[in-house]
DNA sequence: GTCTATAAAGCGATAGAC
DNA sequence: GTCTATCGCTTTATAGAC
């Protein structure tokens, strides 16, 4: 149901989204639609962001905290991101709405979206032994190149462009074994 | 007049963009709106996204592939980029587009536009020392860098994100001097 | 809960006076 | 070239039958 509704908002946008084509996305009529969202377009949008937002703290941020090992739980954060993303063909409705008019709507959830990604990232970082701050501009960055190669990736409508970007990504990520040398902060004791 | 009109797209989106807020926005009654633009409002859009194509075309594509030096050719695209986008401030209105509903719309022009941007930093890449295919990888992924960190930064509502992002970028791609040796297909001889 | 009918407003676009 | 008035149509939202 919320995952039928936000495919109409991923693929029309907020404004474009209309009652119609919500109605034709879901087989419920408009007033189906106000008893179950009595607070209208903006609430079921609202909903959607909020089920998306639960999706990534519950299947993506906590299992990349709670990894024993930070490099394992990075590369299911990957594999996790390239399966939701459809491997490029799906876009971002967070980011999509960040973009947009309806951004003011939504702000706060679409900030505290991007926010708990690259804290739970940055978390995992220092886990693996990079240094704070190093650490939080890498999540930063890595969060960033994935919401990029989406827009790129859609834009010259070639989707291997967003799994050549996640590659990349990762590799330069943990390319450093188990943790830079010199950024190390102190000895990891996990996975012993 | 472009100007303000790409504007108005550029805050409220195609869709969003009603001929109220663009006749408020240049002044302008839907009389005069429709004598300039008989094919209306995508005449409108497409007008818009035309002039920023040729915007980049010409003070960053071609100065980026005429530069004798690289380095500093790529160094002006950087400063370009960071003063069109207001330092983080302004978001891309083809990269709103490509991720909105209007997308299929304006396909060609949203892709030539990407297209072309990689192509002109793959070109200065290879003048700098890389080969080709890293060239070509390393231009995807700084335009999807920034890309991304317009996003981002209007995400979480800090544009110095984007300042930030656009500088990393800049370090990296610049840090071999004159060059990786490794990747150096033949000796450059501009500079002398 | 789901439907149809309908309201009120806004939309893009056009016509025609000036 | 710019304006106002207006046309159809779609929009979100509500009312009320079932």
């Amino acid at each position: 149901m919320l995952g039928a509704l936000g495919e109409v908002f991923r693929a029309h946008g907020y404004e474009g989204a209309s009652l119609a084509l919500i109605t034709e996305a879901t087989g419920l009529g408009k007033g189906s639609l106000y008893h179950a969202f009595p607070g209208g377009k903006e609430q079921m949008a609202e909903e959607v962001l909020a089920s998306i937002d639960a999706w990534f703290v519950r299947e993506i941020y906590e299992p990349l905290r709670a990894a024993a090992d930070p490099r394992q739980g990075i590369a299911e954060m990957f594999r996790g991101v390239d399966t939701y993303f459809h491997s490029g063909r799906r876009v971002c409705l967070i980011g999509v709405v960040a973009l947009g008019s309806a951004r003011d709507l939504f702000a706060e959830r679409v900030k505290t979206y991007f926010v708990a990604w690259v804290d739970a990232l940055a978390a995992a970082l220092r886990k693996f032994g990079y240094a704070q701050a190093e650490a939080r501009h890498l999540a930063e960055q890595v969060v960033l190149e994935i919401q990029g190669a989406l827009v790129l990736a859609r834009a010259v409508n070639d989707p291997k462009l967003f799994t050549r970007a996640l590659e990349r990504s990762q590799e330069r990520l943990l390319e450093k074994q188990d943790g830079g040398v010199k950024q190390r902060r102190r000895p990891h004791i996990a996975n012993r």
